[in-house]
Parts: structure tokens; C-alpha cells; sequence
DNA sequence: CTGACTGCAAATAGTTTGCATGACG
DNA sequence: CGTCATGCAAACTATTTGCAGTCAG
């Protein structure tokens, strides 16, 4: 995990961007979190034990961040405005559980083939794809079970 | 296409909700456009012919007819709140100009494979999934083309 | 040292809510 | 006619920007 860190600071540095404590402690939080992360939880998150940071400075971290094709967004979620660190794996997808928020990432999915027959169909030059599953997670979906009676 | 406007307005009566000219012409336009339109699109096309509209109608209509599951968000388009009118077809997922932002339907992804395999692998129960493909389409890659030299 | 980074506060953008008036059914 | 819908203005939330002080390299 301390190789995400090093990673991530050293891809800062070439970029040409300074290593702060703020920085560090926003890329430790993001790095800690298996789950997506809004800037206004990662602000609240980091507040808890370092006070001096702003929320600012977090927007403007994850926007290099971003840039630097370091963490990527989440979608499907709900929110459209969440961060997840991204694994140096190159290309993946996420699986969501839609009741605690627990992202898992998954490598292999061969989509080639539809992209080649959508490509040939609709006359598209394909770039990219965006796969998202939702589901409920087995703990949460073991919690439902539990909490029958109450809901519907 | 006439068909769509009855067919949403058929649902609208029927969850209760009354048919104003307001509602009519957003959902003119929605259906008119072939792209995904942000609640502020819609606004101004809207107010191009019609004045007597205020943007909160919009919201409100948008949250109704989204509600009733007869539009559709977009995600991968950069924009996270946008919409598009759902075709009567159940399950579909769409193709995204990245220049122009045309959108394009698409109904057969095999998925279910895949989604099976996750599901097993993580103990997920997996709900739904997100899928859509970005890219350039003819016209915006024919564009580019021409437009060579000025870019990089 | 110097330019990049930070935090504050203020500005801006996007969205929602309260309320009096107006229109659908 | 009653109820739901509309538009306005104001409230909120999320995000960005300007600026003076601070810090990494």
C-alpha cells in the first residue's frame, strides 16, 4: 500500500506539483478508503484527527489528482461527484454496493466484441467505456435479511 | 413519435400527475432531441418559442418523468445530470459522441455471463449495471479529419 | 529565495423550497 | 370548484476564484 503513496508522490513531482502535508493526508485518505469518497467527506474524514486543511485545498488536490489520471470518478453510485484511488492496473470497472457504498474493482471485462460490432454499426470511432455493476453487498444484503418486517 | 408524447402522457394521468402545456413542451423537447439535455438546455431551448416557462418547472417535471422511469440519465457525457427520453424498449444502454454529444440506443449487451461471474466471486447480488461507450461518430470524426494541423 | 500552495472569504453555479396565483380535470 | 401546477424570489448546497500569507524545493 505504501507503494500507492510513493506512486502517487512521485507522479506529483514529475508533474511538477509540490509534495505538502496537505496533499499527503488527502492522498492517505483517498488511499485508505475502499470506498468512494465525496471531497466533502474526504474533508470531514481528514478534519477528524488534522485540522489544518481546507475544503478548497481538497478540491483543488483531487482536480490535479485527476488530471494526473491518478484517482478516477464513480458514477453509478449516486453521486457523481466521488473519488476512488486508482490501482496502477490499467483498465477496471467498478462493482458497487448501493446500501454501504463498498467499491470493488474488476480487471477482465471483454467488451471488445461488442465495441468492434458497435463500432461497424453505427459508424463510431469507440474511445472508451464506462461498465458500472450495483448490487447489494453479502453483509448488507444479510442485514436486509435480518431487518424484515419494517420495510414494505 | 407522436406515440412517445401519448405514451407519456398516458403515464403521467396515470400516476395521477396532470398534462399543462409546460409539461407538453418539455417533453416536446426532450423527445425532439436526439442528444441528452441538462435541465438548463431545456430551459433555453424551450424559452426560444415559449416564455412562459420558469426553470424550477423544469426540475420539477424532470423529477416526475424520471420518477416515473420515462427518461433516462447520462453519465459518461461529462455531465452528470442530463437526460434523454427512454424508449418503450426495457433494458438498453447508449453510445455517446464525445464531440457533439449525439446519442445512440443500444439494447443487446450479453452481460449476464459476466454479471453471474461477479456475483459469484463476490457475493454480490448484483442489481443492475451501467454501460455506456464513448466515442466520435462519422460527422465529428470527419471534422476532425479536415480540421488537421491547428491541434497538437 | 521564489514560485507554488494554502486558507479564508467572497463569488458563482446548480438545485430546492415557500408561497400566492392560476389552470386542469 | 378543489387540487395540483406554476413562477417568482429566496434559501441552500456545491464548486470556483481572488488574494495575502506560508512553505517546499
Amino acid at each position: 500500500m505504501v507503494y500507492t503513496e510513493k506512486r502517487i508522490e512521485h507522479a506529483l513531482r514529475k508533474g511538477g506539483y509540490k509534495i505538502t502535508t496537505q496533499r499527503r493526508t488527502i492522498i492517505n485518505a483517498i488511499i485508505d478508503s475502499r470506498e468512494h469518497l465525496t471531497p466533502a467527506e474526504i474533508y470531514e474524514r481528514i478534519r477528524r484527527e488534522y485540522r489544518d486543511i481546507g475544503l478548497v485545498t481538497i478540491y483543488r488536490t483531487l482536480e490535479i489528482l485527476a488530471e494526473l489520471g491518478l484517482i478516477c470518478e464513480m458514477h453509478a453510485g449516486g453521486n457523481c461527484r466521488s473519488y476512488l484511488i486508482r490501482r496502477p492496473t490499467e483498465h477496471h470497472h467498478h462493482l458497487i454496493c448501493s446500501d454501504c457504498g463498498t467499491v470493488i474493482d474488476f480487471t477482465d471485462c471483454n467488451l471488445g466484441e461488442m465495441e468492434q460490432r458497435l463500432a461497424r454499426e453505427t459508424n463510431f470511432k469507440i474511445n472508451g467505456h464506462l461498465l458500472e455493476f450495483v448490487g447489494q453487498c453479502r453483509k448488507c444484503r444479510l442485514k436486509t435479511v435480518e431487518g424484515r418486517g419494517s420495510n414494505a
